[in-house]
DNA sequence: CGACGTGTTGAAGGAGCTCAATCTAAGTGG
DNA sequence: CCACTTAGATTGAGCTCCTTCAACACGTCG
């Protein structure tokens, strides 16, 4: 955890860019953010439930999650991050994390502290209006893990994580849809569908009976992505990926 | 649909100042906001999925509740929501709505164009930074719900549910955790928490047979928190309600 | 009065869980 | 290079929490 570097921050003035158009001095002040990178290797944390916030935390490579621990030790995950993704924004504005956030793979994560951020919020307004989009965003993949997880049963759920997975890497141009590394192992993949491992596994298999996927350890072929998608009643709309109907 | 009032504003920025400390002139400009309001009849929709976003909305008063259906029409209610409430900020942000917004009960609503809340973000950093802060609970809220759904039993996922209104309503000054009326039929219970109607009775049921509440129709007097906060796995730190940590 | 929405109850069935064994691949140390 | 370990994936068998289906109770409202 060391080194100022100043062009680190290409990732998130992307992603900004993505939700709203940003003009050259707006984008130069996200990039001139000060920042301290750490490499993490997988499943350290990156944040702790219960956490005071210091600064808020950019994904620059690999993969993530946040997860949330019941009281009687059983696991939640409720979200899966990639490169560009601020993983814990709310920790510039709220007091205490509410939840962890844990690496899944080796990653390169950039610390920002909360106040720098907040100071970029008030100082260039369209880039706090970018900011909250994303936060928006990040609330509207949680409701549809709400509807995932409540009203689906389990061979959806896992089509329905396989297609958002697949769709999302293709969307910050990290792969396709049609194949790619699925960075979980199956328990992880069960604290994120509210399963069993037993049961995730049964139904991984499942999909590769009917034809929809090809597997071989981690590395996820989507056979037949039309089947596949209606399979896990997926429509990835709620990724708000379009911004049709966004202007100014 | 009709009237345009300027004090009808008061519950928004009684909201928003709970999350930052707004000076006069921010406090006008938010309820110098131009809006229309309109009464609601239970069970109307005030947002449906798939609207273009032309107005976000806040709840003045009543309840109302988000819903998103899956592909075989079975329901999802992602939240709930009460006075002072922005039922859909996204709304402003976003192209389309996600997930449609209903009425629980009798309601009244206020409608800002979308355009005035980008205007009032842009002019008055502030107060964007108070709304970012708004969805940034919302989203917190949003978690706790996936962990209810998919890691507490059915009796755990309604007590929890009933110490989350309870505490709500408390911090909103709307009446105490220890009595209230719960405004949602016990379907609609069933489709906030991932269970069926059938089975949300027998656990009602029995968290009074335990003693931990008392039932008369919709009225729920909590007989005793302490236990019922335990039964549920409740910790309110997800709210957020304190603003400890939280400086300027 | 009949119809409807909501709540309550019983009985039977099933989707997914638990427990436990086995298998595989990738280290790790000697 | 091989014995040993370990994390993860796979498989089977039995069980349970919750669902499904169906009936009934109750209050409200036309």
């Amino acid at each position: 955890m060391s080194t100022l570097i100043q062009s680190e921050l290409g990732p998130l003035a992307r992603k900004l860019q993505l939700w709203r158009a940003l003009e050259p001095p707006e984008l130069e002040a996200v990039l001139r953010l000060p920042c301290t990178t750490a490499a993490i290797r997988p499943s350290q944390y990156i944040v702790r439930e219960g956490d005071i916030a210091k600064h808020s935390c950019l994904l620059l490579s690999g993969f993530a999650f946040r997860q949330k621990l019941a009281g009687d030790g059983e696991r939640s995950i409720c979200a899966i991050h990639m490169k560009g993704d601020m993983v814990d924004l709310q920790n510039s504005l709220l007091g205490h994390a509410d939840h962890s956030v844990q690496a899944l793979t080796e990653a390169r994560v950039a610390f920002i502290p909360r106040e720098d951020i907040v100071g970029l919020a008030l100082a260039w307004p369209q880039v706090g209006l970018a900011m909250w989009h994303d936060t928006l965003v990040d609330a509207s993949i949680f409701r549809e893990w709400v509807l995932n997880i409540s009203r689906r049963d389990a061979l959806t759920r896992i089509a329905h994580i396989l297609c958002e997975f697949g769709m999302r890497l293709e969307a910050i141009g990290l792969g396709t849809r049609h194949s790619y590394v699925f960075p979980m192992t199956q328990e992880q993949l069960a604290d994120a569908t509210g399963l069993t491992s037993v049961h995730v596994n049964r139904m991984l298999m499942e999909l590769a009976r009917r034809g929809l996927i090809e597997r071989e350890f981690r590395q996820v072929r989507v056979a037949d992505w039309d089947a596949l998608r209606r399979a896990g009643d997926f429509d990835e709309s709620y990724l708000h990926l379009d911004r049709a109907g966004v202007e100014q």
